[in-house]
RNA sequence: CGCGGAGUGGAGCAGUCCGGUAGCUCGUCGGGCUCAUAACCCGAAGGUCGUAGGUUCAAAUCCUGCCUCCGCAACCA
């Protein structure tokens, strides 16, 4: 070990529900480089943990019969298990709700209001449950609703307390122009500059009344400190930082970070609310901010209600761990988004890990117990053919070291792939099985297969910092006993006359139509079983509760009429409206606007008959005035019909 | 003219900042080898680098217009 440190956070994974693979690869993705560190003899802190305060995780507690605390609990262990069993080497789990971290908050807080940095004030405006956030009446959508999630907005006053971010514009701004570096990767950096930065920052609202789920404001305790301010503090809290000074030993040997490794969609919180906090806490700011790209299922972003969410638990089972992590790791491009399907995953497994990687050190093993009984022989005089090959294997550990300098962890994978290549090419060069016949060339049979498993030792060595399981695998097959940094600096660390074990495939090739059908197969089951209680309440949540009944006064309230489409057009600058002139049987047309663009084009409707409800208050849509609605069906997230009649009069009352 | 990203052989990507032979992996076809998990190695085919202009001796790369796709924002009464 060294004096050299390197800290490394996730983001604290939400305690909504339980993550899935695009979550839990950021996990990986950590544990890959704070593991390539360790190996480099940093002395590394890799942190991770949960966020588990906030409105939305009461009301999805409520709804799943649980108390607030149960609900961050269960999910909280689960989330845990998930990095476990992914191998996930983090040093330490911290969760919100520690009675630790809620007192360290509760000071920084109490220190920031004391400087003056957050003061008091009140807010009045729109506000939405969902999102925990206020609106001004500017923002908010057509009909005050949520411009985030689109529930309805309530009007709301409160205290609040109020965080001075104005103060630190300036600072902040040159800052990040002062160092290109500070977030990752670059494009995101403008991003934040020109959206958010310089056209200046609002004063941030930092305390709640209308929920109790949070870290209460300790001299002021109707107050709830914002979810943001107490899930950021994780960072610091979580290695003993104290707002007096008389830090734990954690922060003093780690702080500050080298790298806050987050989704690219939580970006503006690291990169502007947060170092304004630490530089209102006078504490020096992280090295770097890296908001990765995430990972679509197909071509769709993963999300619950697309149903196209993929767990990490279940690609275990289908390919094994390390399969998954070398999946992630080497699929996902560095400032873009990557694509998922099992297809992809099975392609990669078969041709990276069991053709080249599996299949080298399978036949370099079996050749040295078929030829040597196992047992390694010294190397003898090197020829030019071996030249090449020694030369990448030499080289290797730095061209990673570089690569993964700049978190370019698929470019890493790629440089071990090189010398895996080569010496799979390096084989078939020197063709051992030929060298076998002659007695007269033994030594130089030797030397071949010393030089393929000193590569294969090399390899395994910096392959375990993405791939542990199997790196240990291969070490015990080959019998190698250095595996430490220094051991790859150069070639031949390797000493002859060690143990090369059984030759045991590392992986196995996977039929892509079996595989599939195995998949599908189990996808199917899972549909048709009964869902466990917390599946079947996470996907009631955001889906319409039961409607109450009602009596028939209040459903001939609404008045439905066939109405004729006479024209039809897309509303302008929208991409999801139509506007329709409807014959419903009346003295003038009627326009209305629907937002069915997505599912019909005008063509499509004009001339038709269809269902409007007629009475519905009027409403402006994109400046359109709409003076009803249409009745469509929705079969399915993504595919909705509207009801067309056929035989009925337009202004036809329909009851 | 809302903000941003992307369009490169069948698929997925690199190259674009700092103009000068278009590169990698997978797939396809042909060949070689037999140590090995029908794996490995070699070779070939396949691209007007979205499009139209411009700058230049020279443009995937710089500039302008346009088209398409994807996020975000707005929008499903």
């Amino acid at each position: 070990m060294t004096d050299k440190t390197y800290f490394i956070t996730t983001a604290i994974a939400y305690t909504s529900r339980v993550p899935h693979i695009g979550n839990t690869y950021e996990a990986v993705l950590a544990d890959a480089i704070a593991r390539y560190k360790r190996l480099e003899g940093y002395d590394v802190f890799l942190l991770t943990g949960t966020d588990e305060h906030g409105q939305k995780i009461e009301e999805q507690a409520v709804s799943e019969g649980e108390t607030p605390q149960q609900h961050v609990d269960r999910i909280a262990g689960e989330i845990r298990r998930i990095w476990d069993f992914m191998n996930v080497s983090y040093d330490k789990f911290i969760r919100t709700t520690d009675p630790d971290h809620v007192q360290r908050v509760q000071k920084i807080f109490r220190r920031l209001y004391e400087q003056g940095d957050i003061y008091k004030g009140s807010y009045e405006g729109l506000y939405c449950v969902a999102c925990e956030s206020f609106f001004t009446e500017s923002q908010a959508a057509e009909g005050n609703t949520c411009p985030d999630c689109g529930t309805k907005l309530k009007t709301a006053s409160e205290e609040a307390y109020f965080f001075k971010l104005s103060k630190y514009t300036e600072r902040l701004a040159h800052h990040i122009e002062e160092n290109p570096d500070f977030i990752q990767p670059e494009s995101r950096k403008n991003e934040m500059l020109n959206n958010f930065i310089k056209p200046g920052l609002q004063d941030l609202c930092v305390s709640r009344t209308s929920f109790k789920w949070g870290i209460p404001v300790d001299f002021d305790d109707k107050h709830v400190i914002y979810v943001w301010i107490d899930a950021l503090s994780n960072y610091i809290t979580a290695m003993g930082y104290d707002v007096d000074g008389s830090h734990g030993a954690l922060f003093k040997k780690f702080w500050p970070a080298q790298v806050h490794l987050i989704g690219k969609d939580i970006l503006r919180f690291h990169t502007i609310y947060w170092p304004i906090m630490l530089m209102a806490l006078g504490v020096e700011l992280p090295a770097q901010i890296f908001g990765h790209p995430w990972l679509l299922s197909g071509n769709d972003k993963m999300s619950k209600s697309k149903g196209n969410v993929i767990y990490a638990e279940d690609l275990v089972g289908y390919f094994g761990v390390d399969a998954v992590r070398y999946f992630l790791l080497h699929e996902m491009p560095f400032a873009q988004d990557g694509t998922f399907t099992h297809e992809l995953v099975i392609s990669r497994i078969n041709s990276d890990l069991a053709n080249i990687l599996g299949n080298l050190v399978n036949r370099t093993v079996a050749m040295v117990g078929k030829y040597f009984d196992g047992v390694l022989p010294a190397p003898g005089a090197r020829e030019p053919a071996d030249e090449e090959l020694i030369a990448i294997a030499s080289a290797l550990s730095g061209a990673a070291s570089s690569k993964m300098e700049k978190l370019r962890v698929a470019d890493t994978l790629d440089e071990i792939w090189t010398l895996l290549r080569r010496s799979n090419k390096y084989i078939d060069e020197t063709t051992p099985w030929l060298l076998a016949r002659d007695e007269s060339k033994k030594q130089r049979l030797g030397t071949v297969l010393y030089n393929l498993i000193e590569c294969i030792r090399i390899a395994s060595v910096l392959l375990s910092a993405f791939l542990p399981e199997t790196a240990q695998k291969i070490q015990q097959q080959i019998g190698a006993d250095k595996t430490d940094w220094q051991s790859v600096q150069a070639f031949g660390a390797t000493a002859p006359g060690s143990r090369v074990g059984q030759a045991v495939p590392l992986f196995e090739r996977i039929d892509e139509v079996e595989k599939m059908k195995e998949i599908e197969a189990h996808v199917d089951a899972r549909l048709k079983s009964a869902q466990t209680p917390a599946e079947k309440s996470e996907a009631a949540v955001g889906e319409e509760q039961d409607a109450p009944l009602i009596s028939i006064d209040d459903f001939s309230k609404v008045e439905l009429k066939a109405a004729k489409v006479l024209s039809c057009e897309p509303v302008p600058k929208s991409n999801k409206l139509l506007r329709l002139m409807l014959d419903a049987g009346e003295a003038s047309p009627r326009q209305v606007v629907s937002g069915i663009a997505s599912w019909y084009r005008p063509e499509d409707l004009v001339g038709k008959t269809i269902v409007l409800v007629s009475n519905l208050m009027p409403v402006k849509l994109r400046g359109v005035d709409s003076n009803g609605m249409i009745l469509a069906a929705d079969n399915d997230e993504n595919d909705v019909r509207v009801l067309f009649l056929e035989g009925i009069r337009p202004g036809a009352k329909i009851r």
